[in-house]
DNA sequence: CCCGTGTGGATAGTTCTGCTATCTATTGCA
DNA sequence: TGCAATAGATAGCAGAACTATCCACACGGG
């Protein structure tokens, strides 16, 4: 296959696959002369991969790179890998650290109280402690258990998530799978949240919407 | 108070309130003269408000004004309004209507298994429908059945989240409340899920994380 | 074996977004 | 009186993600 075949296979224009090989995000293909070269089936699923982080992940040419690599790497665990993947998803940057010391008390004594085993320096524990930050700082006046709900939901997707992975035949497979999961299901949570809301929102007010 | 006070109790730079102010994102200070106006509590407010929805959220202008202008209405329902807010928050765009089509038929049959009371026009479910395509297209042979976790565990979300709304006291709180609470408890839903990964991955594997 | 289209690689340009910087004519305040 | 601060206008800038152009060469139908 060559380039124009991948383009019309794809969807991608040329000129945006010629950028993606010079960012290294796709593989060069297998050279066959000075400037000829082809392509298989995995530039094709390569590809189709980057535009699923791009354009419904939203993430910029750098964390996809940071993903393709941690999917790439052989050396490391299945766990550091996902923690890499995940680590690489992370979109929002976060107050500084001394400004987070203190919430992020409350927040990591709140998630020993729950009983999740976890590494002490595990990234999200930040996200965390930054949203609930935020909240204060806009006028909410709450702890950490104000959480509680959504915990209980993210416990019961993440089971049935590390579960399917774990049954899956290979390590890459595995990546391959937890990457495109959080991105696309980080899509499908969210509209499903809103369809609940929008189906509960009917059960507490009336026709009209008013209360 | 002037830009400068409110600069500074913002934080946020006094050439980008002033962009914020030519973009129409806050509203003019009261006139004191041809140069010189004051601001007060609600100027404020506001640019907690933005700079969440732009830093935390990830959101552009445009859709900070419709976020904005959601929780400005008075002559919508509380219903609507939520509606408008949830629109102004969605940032990935879909395939084309066509391409969609048969795929939504399938969500939709599920959404209607699962009882919730919904709009048939609501946007969402094409996200919905759009993540299923894109499941597909990167090889994953599956129905809607495959949300089902999902939506369990936004049916639990959404349910507290409504009823927390729902006492409040008046309707702009509760927009307010809501646009807020969609931004930061994604953010925190993110977190958790992927602290859960963590946990769970801890019972299905190793302790080096290999199978 | 010739020639028009396709190709890889390099370099430069474009568009959009979200700010920043500068300027001008005031105004507030010490 | 004089100097910093201000509103509003205009212009500039940096980063991101492409997109366009160019060149020397290669492929393949006639």
């Amino acid at each position: 296959m060559r380039i124009s075949e991948l383009s019309r296979v794809t969807g991608v224009p040329i000129p945006t696959i010629k950028f993606y090989l010079r960012e290294r995000l796709l593989p060069a293909g297998e050279r066959t002369a000075a400037n000829q070269a082809t392509y298989d089936g995995g530039h094709v699923r390569r590809l189709g991969l980057i535009r699923v982080l791009v354009d419904v992940g939203g993430l910029g040419i750098g964390a996809v790179r940071g993903v393709l690599a941690a999917i790439g790497r052989r050396d490391a665990s299945l766990h550091e890998v996902l923690a890499e993947a995940h680590r690489a998803l992370r979109r929002t940057d976060l107050p500084a650290p001394e400004v987070l010391a203190p919430v992020r008390a409350e927040t990591d004594a709140w998630l020993e109280r729950r009983g999740w085993v976890l590494d002490p320096s595990s990234p999200p524990r930040d996200d965390l402690a930054a949203t609930l930050l935020a909240l204060r700082q806009l006028g909410w006046e709450t702890g950490p258990e104000i959480f509680e709900r959504y915990a209980d939901a993210a416990d019961a997707v993440a089971a049935a998530e590390v579960e399917h992975v774990a049954g899956l035949p290979d390590r890459e497979a595995a990546v391959r799978t937890m990457v495109i999961g959080t991105v696309l299901f980080e899509r499908a949570l969210l509209a499903l949240r809103r369809l609940a809301h929008e189906h509960h929102s009917r059960l507490h007010l009336d026709d009209d919407g008013r209360r």
